[in-house]
DNA sequence: GTTAATTCCTGCCTGC
DNA sequence: TGCAGGCAGGAATTAA
């Protein structure tokens, strides 16, 4: 279930691996993987002849600007133009790129789409659920025009754009559980279920708190949380839960660490208390009833 | 306008 | 052993 880290760990081996990878042919096993165009001809028609410039993140998005094959390398310091468009992918629960060389002849069942150079090697994308999806945007549109969920997505909660004054501002007046209020990408980008759980007990606060009742001080500890996790998740190249796999099939280990995910029934690392688990607005929520007793905000 | 519930999908786990 | 049902989750959509 790819979050931030994850998608920063798969972006980074796609740079690594994928900077400059000509796109011979493109073949998809699942119209239903491809959100843009409506079309799979005009998608693979607006990928095929490319080469791929330096690989970008927003939130969960991985975007990469395509050029023309004709022109000179692309520079990781100057990405030039995008004047063939940019691809976008979104891995939701179990998309992950698998890069082939030598290429394997034959796709597992839940290969969605294939991607060949002119080598023959191969960039397979694997999606077990069928929830990850990918758009091309033509070069004369704004990607915000093609990919709705890019529209109205938050700050980079690694960024300078994340300060208490927006953070405070995102929350102002809303009654819904701060749980819920951190999986909403227009508040923060790029926080999952995982990390949302583990900095509501890094920060010390129940999850099913008033979003809006949260004090400046509740806000920092929080905001500080979610910085801390996912610094020390991307340094560990993302979690170890279930489906997350890098370029080479390998996952990370932030996993080992968790405080309260997954942990349902575990003691508590720090206090020895039992790890309990809420449902909340339809995702599991994992929580220490000591470390996170706090339900109410202060007046 | 805000919030909650539903939907999509498939592998894993539990209970019968 | 085999089957049914619940669960997991991101984000769009629908309902309240």
């Amino acid at each position: 279930m790819p979050e931030l880290p994850e998608v920063e760990t798969v972006r980074r081996g796609l740079s690594r691996q994928l900077t400059d990878f000509s796109i011979r042919r493109v073949e998809v096993l699942r119209a239903r993987a491809v959100a843009w165009p409506p079309e799979v001809p005009a998608f693979r028609a607006g990928l095929e002849g490319s080469r791929t410039g330096v690989w970008q993140r927003r939130g969960k998005y991985l975007i990469c600007p395509l050029h023309s094959t004709g022109s000179g390398p692309v520079s990781t310091a100057d990405n030039g133009e995008a004047d063939r468009g940019l691809w976008v992918v979104h891995l939701r629960m179990t998309g992950q790129f698998l890069w082939h060389t030598p290429p394997l002849p034959d796709p597992c069942p839940h290969t969605r789409v294939r991607l060949w150079d002119a080598g023959g090697d191969e960039l397979r994308f694997v999606d077990t659920r069928s929830f990850g999806q990918m758009w091309w945007v033509p070069p004369d549109l704004p990607v915000e025009a093609i990919v709705r969920g890019l529209q109205e997505m938050g700050p980079e909660p690694l960024g300078d754009a994340f300060t208490l004054a927006g953070f405070r501002e995102a929350l102002k007046g809303s009654r819904r559980p701060v749980k819920t209020a951190l999986l909403d990408q227009r508040v923060v980008a790029g926080i999952g279920n995982i990390y949302a759980d583990e900095s509501l007990f890094m920060a010390g606060l129940h999850p099913l708190l008033p979003a809006g009742t949260l004090d400046d001080a509740a806000l920092e500890r929080l905001r500080q949380a979610l910085i801390e996790v996912l610094q020390l998740s991307i340094g560990a190249g993302g979690t170890t839960f279930r489906d997350f796999r890098d370029l080479r099939g390998l996952n990370g280990n932030y996993g080992g660490q968790a405080w309260v995910y997954g942990r349902t029934g575990e003691p508590c690392r720090r206090c020895g208390t039992v790890i309990e688990r809420l449902r909340i607005s339809g995702r599991s929520s994992h929580w220490c009833p000591r470390c996170q007793a706090v339900r109410q905000a202060p007046a």
